[in-house]
DNA sequence: TTCGTACATCGTACGTCGTACGATGTACGA
DNA sequence: TCGTACATCGTACGACGTACGATGTACGAA
């Protein structure tokens, strides 16, 4: 009921937008995109529900928002290293970040207008490649080659039910291959027991494709 | 009301899954999988929104079920040619369809098992690597190599709103240039410009990343 | 011929969703 | 002192997924 003080920022107590989305984020992260309604979002926030569209134009918007909140999470590649480096962390600092919020790949595909923190990056990215000696066309083709890569991969991550080497092993032999034919799938067949048997960890599959795709872009850039 | 002959196969006017899928399908591909309620595919199919669920289970089945239609569209590699030539056609073939399914990439995050047209695929890509002479832990980095690439590329291209070179110089010239401070995001700006002029277009940029992709491949098999 | 059973269809109802609308209270400048 | 802008929220509406149970049809067995 009381309004509070104002304040361009979040107070510790009061509603805000930041706080709003933040609050949203949360919520996905921990129980999925899914189980997101405006109504447990405000329950989450000591908030009714209507509250929440004083700071949010719609659901919709609450979305778009919460995207950028992770684009906002990403490192953009830094300056002052050579370019694969820098295209290497943040690849790196992307992946994290879409594995920490998975819902954000899927969330992705409805949304066309990029958000500030969205274009932010895409900026800061094809400065790096043409600094580097890309041509704009060229700058394109590795923009593009280097974001799918990113978001193939959390894409595909996302939907993985196991984490590290262990528990891959351990889904190998109980749960793929006695649903698998042999007869049927023998290639899987082999995979699955080979992998398993060597120890194979799916969190350091990334920097293989990574680096041999930062390794085949090198010879398209004119070194100034 | 009427139970009609007994058939393995869809009759030409009763219900199935085959039916149901398809329908689901059609009308996720036109209004968009938000728009896709039990009801309104109900009313599509000339049903009750309740006779669905004689064929499926709940919506979430409904959805796996449309993902691994999808995956019944794409082309498997080709026996008998070359590993790149049986890869690039594939991949062709699944950008394409992942095109026309736009909703499927979006869906794909929250889904972790594969249906049996996914496995079915992943086995015969497998195959295709492994005969071609990539190790198992090769043909494994090739996989997600490719299918990242294939699925990233297809997860930005749907947020695209633009098909072909004419509509990116209209949008390029009318919507992203006017959008951007040139201050703030000058490379962003250098690129829509020179980009536009050249009459770039996206729908050519799939193919440039993916042999790029696969020459890099090359040299990780040992030809047999 | 009768009748039980399995198949196929659907109406109703419940709880949840996003949100339009308008009421309400507070703080502050005039 | 009071109007106005800010911030909050209760209520209500239509749509959603689906649990439950009723209904009708076809067909094999008796």
């Amino acid at each position: 009921m009381p309004a509070r003080e104002r304040r361009q920022v979040a107070s510790d107590a009061g509603l805000s937008k930041k706080r709003v989305v933040a609050e949203a984020v949360r919520l996905a992260d921990r129980e999925g995109v899914a189980e997101l309604s405006m109504r447990r979002l405000a329950r989450a926030l000591g908030a009714g529900a209507m509250s929440l569209y004083y700071y949010v134009a719609s659901k919709e918007e609450l979305l778009d928002a919460m995207i950028d909140v992770v684009f906002e999470e990403i490192e953009l590649p830094p300056e002052g290293t050579d370019w694969q480096s820098a295209m290497r962390r943040r690849a790196i600092s992307a992946r994290q970040v879409l594995a920490r919020h998975p819902w954000a790949i899927g969330l992705m595909e409805s949304r066309t207008s990029p958000g500030p923190a969205n274009l932010r990056h895409r900026e800061a990215v094809t400065a790096c490649l043409r600094r580097a000696g890309f041509s704009v066309l060229m700058a394109t083709h590795a923009n593009w080659l280097l974001d799918s890569y990113v978001y193939g991969f959390a894409l595909q991550e996302a939907g993985l039910p196991f984490d590290g080497a262990d528990e891959f092993a351990d889904m190998a032999e109980d749960v793929f291959l006695p649903q698998l034919p042999p007869d049927e799938f023998p290639y899987l067949n082999e995979s699955a027991a080979v992998l398993a048997a060597a120890g194979y960890d799916p969190a350091e599959e990334f920097t293989f494709g990574l680096d041999l795709v930062l390794a085949a872009l090198e010879p398209l850039r004119v070194p100034t």
